[in-house]
DNA sequence: TTGTACGCGTTATCAA
DNA sequence: TTGATAACGCGTACAA
């Protein structure tokens, strides 16, 4: 009993009716191997043929069930990747890297927001991974023993993004916080300061290896004063910054400079000197972290640690994609390292 | 031939070894369609059975196969939804408003990045289609008429955001971006200033609405003037604000105010203004659209047109939700509306 | 280079 | 309330 009458669908599919590798295989008069194979690989089926099934392809308008093709290869055509936030234009440059790089690959992309919380990372790593992802990237080198567990046993590439550690999972890209951190700070005590503060919110794992390479380059000057560090964990925005900066001053009032977790805040503490009318860079210096685009035209224009997030984005997939073709990258762990870019706001 | 040893897996499984229904079936000694039951709809299933299938899931560490779920449902957990950019932050918010807005949902999100190219929707949209998603989200009303077709035969719910305008395809929320354009410059007008420019970057289909509104406003005032309008295909960004806006002084020496196109764009010509020592607002009023975060902490604060773009994915997911859910929204159609929040830049 | 037979893990259908 | 059976549409393994 023939299901399909050449040409004339059995509308009584449960798939409602869209044409299926079986409805293009009889119409071409080959087998519907051949036309998964001229699809996927096609020099691996005959000129002819292969173009006589890219007609009927055409004619019907078909296009594969990626469902269909993911449960018959136990493999789906999906990325998964991990981020704290999204709203963070980190993450969105790394974000725009990973799919940029995607190009015109046939993969999807997932992104889950873990919120910097670790049992939410665990359970997409469970929704992930009942998927069979091609591949999985995930951000920072903190995640719960569980999710570690899960990773391993997670039969795919893993790369690991935004920062470089010891015991990569699988392959790893980032840079040191920590030496970011450090950098920053030395270059502010080198240009002439020295009650550095320190202003950091929503004091994720790596802003805390921020706040550690400061205090060691503080101590090493032998200028550390806890007073001159302040925190908080809500989360960072402009607004944040100049609150932020506010109660630096309080507690510290002589400081003379500020070293921002990042740009919004450092912006944000840029704003308040204009408001309080403190000279920037010559009663206060400010450095940010990551130099965001409106650092260099900011007035006057921030400094700022250069990181390489869309470069990390982009390279992260390149080893995913390196991986998934059996490959095995030169480099599994890869330092991107940091550029400090010293701008009007830390010169005096 | 068995081909589970109850307890003990066939390793030989193509997918690894991992537990699969049957096995959770097998040892809890039910079928498997009992268990699958348990696990959608608990409460079609007797307290005793669902209890035993629990322990048993738990114990073997069962987590359904999604590619297998779709595959015979013919329906993937999964929502697509297509922005043009993800660097921008409005995009952001309204991401951020979809995920949370799913919240516990066991769906997915799947993002497209159309980079504001009508052919790469349509690309994303086959793609997206070919794995049957529960819902489709897609941004603006200008899809080119072949994705409007995918958009209109897709067997699933579709929503249209950031804008309202006539013709939906199924379901849509937004703002009227004419309207807001024209509130902005009527503000403007109404502060005193006359020579109101606008300047725009990466004028998509929304933005020119937003000039169109602003050119509407100036002509009702009698005070439209080619030379005041500057504009730039380039993305937005604060240094092109910055820009943008020197460029439109040189065309325009008098003007006394520019409503920017997005905030970026205002943040970057409030630091040419400091550059140059312009006083905002006396000398030149700004005004930007979209009212980020950093608008009400700048200095001088800058007037915004405040739009409601968390909101906005939410309720897209909303509506999208109760669409799968078979039941018709209320309202298919939602105007967000918005609000000018005056501030100290357009103040004098 | 092409095709056959079968399995992937789940859910829809229908009957008990 | 539960279960047997038959799809779902494709890719793998192997053979021709």
């Amino acid at each position: 009993m023939p299901p399909v009458t050449a040409g004339v669908k059995a509308r009584s599919r449960r798939g409602g009716g869209r044409p299926t590798i079986a409805d293009v295989a009889s119409k071409a008069g080959v087998g519907a191997i051949t036309v998964s194979r001229a699809l996927r690989e096609p020099e691996r089926v005959s000129p002819r043929l292969r173009r006589q099934i890219m007609a009927v392809v055409d004619e019907l308008g078909y296009v594969p069930d990626r469902n269909a093709r993911a449960l018959a290869s136990a493999r789906a055509d999906v990325i998964g990747v991990l981020v704290p936030s999204l709203t963070n234009n980190v993450f969105a440059d790394v974000v725009r890297g990973i799919y940029e790089g995607l190009d015109q690959n046939h993969l999807q992309v997932q992104i889950g927001n873990t919120h910097y919380s670790q049992e939410a990372e665990e359970e997409l790593l469970q929704t992930f991974l009942s998927q069979r992802p091609s591949a999985l990237i995930v951000s920072g080198i903190d995640q719960s023993p569980a999710a570690t567990a899960l990773l391993e046993r997670a039969d795919c590439p893993v790369v690991q993004i935004m920062e470089t550690g010891p015991d990569p999972v699988d392959m790893m890209i980032g840079f040191s916080h920590y030496e970011g951190g450090r950098a920053a700070t030395r270059h502010l005590i080198e240009a002439g300061y020295r009650r550095v503060a320190f202003i950091g919110a929503r004091m994720d794992p790596r802003s805390e290896r921020r706040l550690a390479g400061y205090r060691a380059a503080m101590e090493e000057a032998g200028l550390f004063d806890e007073r001159l560090v302040t925190t908080t964990v809500r989360p960072s925005s402009v607004t944040t910054g100049s609150e932020l900066f506010r109660e630096a001053l309080a507690k510290a009032p002589a400081l003379d400079a500020a070293f921002c977790n990042n740009d919004d805040m450092a912006l944000g503490a840029l704003f308040e000197c204009h408001r309080q009318g403190r000279a920037v860079p010559s009663e206060i210096g400010i450095a940010g972290f990551n130099d965001l685009e409106m650092m260099q035209i900011a007035y006057p224009s921030l400094t700022s640690l250069r990181t390489y997030r869309y470069e990390m984005g982009r390279r992260a997939i390149a080893m995913a994609l390196e991986a998934i073709a059996g490959r095995r990258p030169a480099e599994p762990v890869v330092d991107l390292g940091f550029e400090l870019i010293v701008r009007e706001s830390t010169r005096r």
